[in-house]
DNA sequence: CTCCGGCAAC
DNA sequence: GTTGCCGGAG
């Protein structure tokens, strides 16, 4: 038993005992981690309500709206009995997006009442007969209100698997590996642990070591310095993005007062790679002009190690 | 005629 | 993310 996870058709490869992968995030996660009010209860409705409202607005903003709609109405069956033009007047009044998903809400108390004689339904599978409730959805109540689901594969998940591991860009992959690396029968705290790491450790800025990402020993970006990702921008057109590398290098330098190189490079591209195409050869050309303009200057630490910093 | 992949709209 | 719509598929 090699502790390997592999799909089948061997794209990739976690080159790591799983077992202590799962457990290194889990204990990372329960050590500690934001507070979302949602986190904190198992009621479906209130569940249902917090990822809707996540679809379309940041979590931050998302609380207070939450809040306030549960307070007003706490129940399916409450919010089935109000009028449809109160729950889209309360959406649009929270600026919490797109009106149809307080219309599909309140259609899809409206099923739970009428439909499922108010029993919150359990399964992925009759979660997603719900209006407004697709797979993704159906999932993440399944999981985070009965702990009985699959792997939660968003952004933020494929993010860190693709990272970390090098799964392929590739919606198929993305979920098998993320159902590989699963834990059966833990799907609430594993889903909220992993999307926790990708968006506090592993977001579009990597912040491995700041966060004290769990995963740093297995991780191949962390390995590599290549923080790429599926859904981190495309570079800005070149003149432009040197102009912004350059003012990065500055402010870069001003907080560390001296760096290596190849450190200087991982904290202003997310991207870079001392070999890669805009890496370590790039970085000395903007170096070396920021040095003519004398605003840089190459120096040896006090191992003798060459670093460059500010100019004095 | 139902099912599925690709797309646009929300 | 989900829905709605369309063309190709079986």
């Amino acid at each position: 038993m090699t502790g390997d996870a592999e799909e089948t058709d061997g794209t990739w490869d976690l080159h790591a005992d799983l077992e202590s992968v799962r457990r290194a995030l889990i204990e990372w996660y329960e050590d500690d981690h934001r507070e979302f009010p949602w986190r904190r209860t198992d009621d479906p409705y209130a569940i249902l309500v917090s990822e809707v409202m996540s679809q379309q607005t940041q979590l931050g903003r998302v609380v207070e709206a939450w809040e306030e709609f549960l307070e007003r109405w706490p129940t399916t069956a409450e919010l089935a009995a109000a009028d449809r033009a109160d729950v889209v007047g309360f959406w649009t009044g929270h600026s919490l997006g797109y009106n149809n998903r307080a219309k599909y809400l309140h259609e899809a108390a409206t099923q739970i009442e009428t439909e499922y004689d108010g029993e919150f339904p359990e399964t992925p599978g009759e979660l997603e007969e719900l209006m407004g409730v697709g797979p993704y959805t159906a999932n993440a109540v399944a999981s985070f209100a009965f702990n009985q689901g699959d792997a939660v594969v968003d952004t933020n998940v494929k993010r860190v698997c693709y990272r970390a591991f090098g799964v392929p860009d590739d919606d198929s992959a993305f979920e098998s590996a993320a159902n590989e690396l699963l834990p059966a029968g833990h799907s609430r705290v594993w889903n909220n642990a992993i999307m926790e790491l990708g968006g506090v450790a592993c977001g579009q800025t990597p912040r491995c070591d700041e966060a004290g990402c769990p995963w740093r020993e297995w991780c191949q970006a962390y390995a590599s310095g290549d923080f790429t990702a599926p859904d981190v921008p495309t570079q800005p057109s070149f003149e432009g993005s040197r102009r912004q590398f350059r003012g990065r290098v500055i402010a870069t330098l001003r907080e560390y007062d001296e760096l290596e190189v190849d450190t200087l490079g991982h904290r202003i591209r997310v991207d870079y790679a001392p070999d890669g195409e805009d890496g370590r050869e790039w970085l000395e050309g903007l170096l070396a002009d920021l040095e003519d303009d004398g605003l840089v200057a190459f120096d040896s630490d006090d191992d003798g190690e060459p670093v460059v910093r500010l100019k004095r």
